[in-house]
DNA sequence: ACTCGGAATTGAACCGATTCATCGGCTCAA
DNA sequence: TTGAGCCGATGAATCGGTTCAATTCCGAGT
């Protein structure tokens, strides 16, 4: 271990400073009780030592004045919405926030909470979908928890999330209102879309089968699976093309899916609309110009972190707050091109 | 404060198991002096009692088992590349990696680097190239530490950093061998490009410049200032398009104000070809097809965190770590309509 | 039977902050 | 003059682990 110089402590301050440990340790934390005189004299001794407060020691009676946040995959861009609103959130608090990634299987949300909660953080906000709500309850009696992109609505957490059912039905009405009939479903694997298991993924899922069926296309329904990450997403989805008969719709179940579907799409060569979920940043770049539901991850990031402060601040009552999406159509979606008006075979063949 | 459940401790997981309190912090540390059967009985104690040490407490006196990442911007996607190669070197060991986001101005570099080390990380690895090397040679006799896309060679901590000179010698021969002349370079603001100040963004400024003088176009020198993110990219390239002579082409200093520059340049309807680096992933996407340098961000990320753990295993000579980038020519970039041959303006005419 | 040596185990000190009961000094009213 | 009340400041206890010197245990050697 490489010789390493000793931090100044607390101890080093008051000694300095010419009083005791207690007094410099109200200066920190600005409570009440100390002098003028004393807060100017010990400021010096802070200030001359280059004295920091470790939070370790902090956080072993106090707090640790930090908020961690747990991301299941930096591939993908809306998580990255997401932590620009928690961090902007947290200018001007004392509270600095620490991300722990879960990138690898579902068992490594647990393992990125559990580090959370291990290191003393004040407060977690979580994504992971697929934790037990059992598991979180059981988190939350210890650490004030706010979990993003969940509908289950439990007592001991706050929840903040994306009306899914909304925003898929945006999708699938906009695509049959264009005159789609054959429309495919790109989605991710089983674990993450369990029937009711409240997952969004879930949920779109669920949407796009009652929505073909409602429109008669059951016999259309198509729903295809793949990993994470966008090069699996165009391996899929060029399978897909490959089949006959070729759908004429993609309706991917997030933007990155999105994202390699129009890759397999362009090395098709292929006259297929796509649509995602999500609208990343780069879904609105022109040489892509991706139609998607836009679910302000932003805002659902800051409210997340909010809710948070104000739950560490003492509140106890459950808030799940929903927020609501919108459609926004680009290129990457048109009418199909065997069909000249929308929804009537029958107005193609008199046109 | 919400009523909070006790958690468990080292002393309850030693009442139960019926052995001291050391012994059981040895069976956590699996040191050296446990019979097998004490082991089975405190893991028994440490299982049924669903016991988690206390990293806080854990860190008072030996070592946290955490490593910060400090990271300027998630909005640049070079950025997750380098987390997602730093999160792989870490599986597998008793490491957690926790992430402080500096986002905001370059103050916000020290801030997040000094709360990863006020919370007791037993290494860091940080990205701000605003930092001061005296600053960082201070900070690196507490914490061992790496940093990347430095080229100072300090003794104190290592550095893991493309060869920029290199990577932007690449892009302006390619641009030039095109036969490009009016070639804009867009970069950051002045902070950043301080001349031999040795940030990425500086050298490849310089070479930029290095490059117009030696192929003899210095007349055609032109340098635009952006701040972060592709939005303002995008209006420093539209603003650079309308005003004349429009340039052939740009080379942006990195991907996101690449994107922004062809947005600009899809708005104006303009042939200009755009070079990018860092080779982000959606660079490859068809609709983009962004000409960039791949400088191989995972395996950087990677090499840092093993640099970090070989320091904190004990080593104590710097190593200074150069990658060769290489250059990946995609569609955005062609020869310039005006001059039939590359570099010959008589070949046009005779032409 | 007795000593010796090494491995297993323990008790107590320690890390650096916060918390709280207590104390000293000062003001002001009786 | 005395005592109540208040405020600033302090010493000691405390948080939950690790570390280390000291102790016990156990089998081998004489």
């Amino acid at each position: 271990m490489q010789e390493q110089k000793r931090h100044p402590t607390i101890e080093d301050v008051a000694r300095t400073a010419g009083v005791s440990r207690a007094a410099v340790s109200k200066v920190l934390r600005n409570a009440y009780g100390v002098s003028p005189a004393m807060k100017e004299r010990v400021d010096a001794a802070i200030e001359h030592l280059h004295y920091r407060p470790r939070v370790a020691a902090r956080a072993m009676r106090g707090s640790s004045f930090t908020l961690g946040i747990e991301i299941p995959d930096f591939g993908n861009h809306f998580f990255t919405r997401l932590l620009g609103g928690a961090t902007r959130a947290l200018v001007g608090t004392p509270y600095q926030l620490i991300i722990a990634p879960a990138e690898g299987g579902s068992q490594e949300g647990y393992r990125a909470i559990e580090a959370l909660a291990d290191r003393q953080v004040d407060g977690i906000v979580a994504i992971s979908p697929l934790v037990s709500p059992e598991w979180l309850e059981r988190l939350a009696e210890r650490t004030p928890l706010v979990m993003l992109g969940r509908h289950d609505r439990s007592t001991g957490y706050d929840t903040v999330v994306g009306d899914d059912a909304a925003g898929a039905r945006l999708v699938l009405d906009h695509l049959l209102g264009l005159g789609h009939r054959r429309i495919a479903h790109l989605t991710r694997s089983e674990d993450v879309t369990v029937p009711s298991s409240g997952t969004p993924h879930s949920i779109r899922l669920a949407v796009y089968l009652e929505r073909m069926r409602a429109a008669g296309h059951e016999n259309q329904v198509r729903v295809v699976r793949t990993g994470e990450g966008e090069e699996a997403a165009e391996a899929a989805a060029a399978e897909l093309l490959r089949s006959e008969p070729t759908p004429t719709a993609i309706f991917a179940a997030h933007d990155e899916l999105a994202i390699g579907a129009l890759r397999a799409v362009d090395e098709a060569g292929l006259d297929v609309s796509v649509a995602g979920y999500d609208d990343i940043r780069i879904a609105a770049q022109p040489g892509i110009s991706l139609t998607t539901v836009d679910q302000s991850g932003e805002e659902m990031g800051e409210r997340a972190v909010r809710l948070l402060l104000d739950r560490i601040a003492g509140r106890t009552e459950p808030v799940h707050e929903v927020f609501a999406p919108t459609l926004v159509p680009r290129r990457s979606t048109r009418a199909p091109a065997e069909s000249v008006t929308a929804g009537s075979p029958a107005a193609a063949a008199a046109g």
